[in-house]
RNA sequence: GGUGAGAUGGGUGAGUGGCUGAAACCAACAGUUUGCUAAACUGUCGUACGGGAAACUGUACCGAGGGUUCGAAUCCCUCUCUCACCGCCA
């Protein structure tokens, strides 16, 4: 959530970088919250003033019965009355002006760093870094989908009898893959200095407020209604809001945390080469990092969280590029997305397999997340960014793909402690 | 799910209708002393939002939301959470 005060003293930028962010109207729906913020005050100053007299006669009352003047105090009671009704008129107005710039505020997009370009989306992103300039000229001949289901990997239809489409169920080497994937993340995120976090998976509303999937996007999550809970889409929900409501103190910060939870998301509207196989699911594995730093710091640690990733990425040997998103391609909550993507060489598509951001202070505000700054001695908010390290469908659909040869699957060496196997081998018929 | 006890500042914890925004202690911060560290002593020290160039000042906040009252941390109602015991259960 952004804050009233710095929109003011930088107008024109917010403008400009919510119109980046495809806001539409965004001079006009600006003046109009400052116009109704203006007004809050007006009538907050008057309301508080009025409170000030009031809370002056109730003094007043007290001292007169204490020197034995009843009928002085009964005088003030009779006086103070109609105060007390315009008071609470106003107050309620002030009640009403907050509510209506609340929900005005909250649907504001971050703003975009400067360095974020203009576009409306995928195409305008810019490649930042790209592991192999010959990626899309590897090509291999059978899609995951089809190793999955020869190898005896991942069974979509078992899934769809449990559950449904996007349930798949992994067996024998394919689940032990997983496991070991999720396994080799966690050790390589811990071994950098996260500490690792087994969070709730389900989450309450105000967690979903927090870290701005609520309001709005309601319809991405799966809802339990019985008990008002919202299934994680993923970790990054509940291990920010660990830290919602917080005063931390400056030599708390950074905070590294990383997660491995199952996500949940609804996807409504996916449809053809995008759900298929493990391109998109409604529930999927994913090892997730999230850092709480001091806002100074935010952008120099995006770059190293960024580097850790494409470590991360390059250890398991496949082609990979990164993205700096454009401003129509970003999330309502970020000020700078790196998204990676890995090469499929069995689809000849590029695949998003992690996503980094800093959010600068748009979560930490919404969690009242501040620090007390040694300096200056005043709270500020902390600065809040997470990433994937990373999902595992597409970097399962890539290996299968890449990796695969006349005999099986190898497996790339970084995972070979993880399963105990060198090589997928054909199951006997 | 049932019964009972609770929820106070960064933390522990006092406070049962008016000079209490809140004792005390711990932590934190600044200073003095000491050869560094430590200890001791002194001082400062809640948050948010208004007004003000500033010094400063107003209002609100004692789990959340309502109510009673001239006046509520304190009394009443509802809800949430925590703890204990019972029930159920991996």
């Amino acid at each position: 959530m952004l804050q009233i005060p710095y929109l003011r003293d930088h107008r024109e930028i917010a403008i400009k970088a919510l119109t980046t962010k495809k806001l539409p109207h965004a001079a006009q729906t600006l003046d109009a919250l400052f116009k109704l913020d203006d007004e809050r005050r007006r009538v907050l100053t008057l309301c508080e003033h009025n409170q000030a007299t009031l809370n002056q006669q109730a003094k007043a009352v007290g001292l007169a019965m204490k020197n034995g003047l009843p009928q002085e105090a009964e005088k003030i009671k009779g006086e103070v009355a109609v105060l007390k009704e315009q008071t609470a008129a106003l107050g309620a107005q002030v009640q009403a002006l907050e509510g209506e710039i609340h929900q005005q505020l909250v649907r504001l997009p971050n703003l975009p760093h400067k360095s974020v370009p203009e576009g409306n989306g995928p195409d305008q992103n810019e490649v930042v870094l790209l592991s192999d300039p010959n990626a899309e000229n590897i090509q291999r001949p059978q899609p995951h989908w089809d190793l999955a289901t020869q190898y005896r990997l991942i069974d979509f239809e078992l899934g769809v009898k449990v559950t449904g489409a996007g349930f798949p169920v992994y067996t024998g080497q394919g689940a032990k893959i997983q496991r070991a994937l999720i396994q080799y993340f966690l050790d390589f995120n811990t071994a950098a200095g996260y500490t690792e976090i087994q969070p709730p998976i389900l989450i309450n509303e105000d967690s979903g407020f927090g870290t701005g999937q609520l309001p709005d996007k309601e319809g991405q999550m799966y809802f339990v209604t019985e008990d008002r809970l919202y299934l994680a889409p993923t970790a990054e929900v509940p291990v920010t809001n660990l830290y919602r409501d917080l005063l931390l103190q400056e030599n708390d910060l950074p905070i590294l945390n990383t997660a491995y939870t199952p996500c949940f998301r609804r996807e409504a509207g996916s449809y053809g080469k995008d759900v298929r196989g493990l391109n998109r699911l409604h529930q999927f594995d994913k090892v997730e990092i999230v850092q709480i730093v001091h806002p100074d710091q935010s952008y120099a640690i995006l770059e190293v969280m960024k580097n850790h990733v494409a470590q991360l990425v390059t250890s398991l040997g496949m082609p990979f590029r990164i993205l700096r998103l454009c401003g129509g391609d970003m999330g309502f909550a970020s000020a700078l997305t790196y998204d990676f993507e890995i090469w499929s060489a069995g689809q000849g598509r590029w695949l998003e397999i992690s996503s980094v951001s800093n959010f600068e202070s748009f979560q930490t505000n919404r969690l009242r997340l501040r620090f007390k700054e040694k300096e200056s001695g005043k709270n500020r908010l902390a600065h809040s960014l997470n990433g994937s390290a990373l999902a595992l469908p597409r970097i399962l659909a890539a290996l299968l793909e890449f990796y695969q040869e006349e005999d099986g699957i190898r497996i790339p060496d970084a995972l070979l402690p993880y399963t105990g196997f060198t090589k997928i081998t054909r199951p006997s018929p």
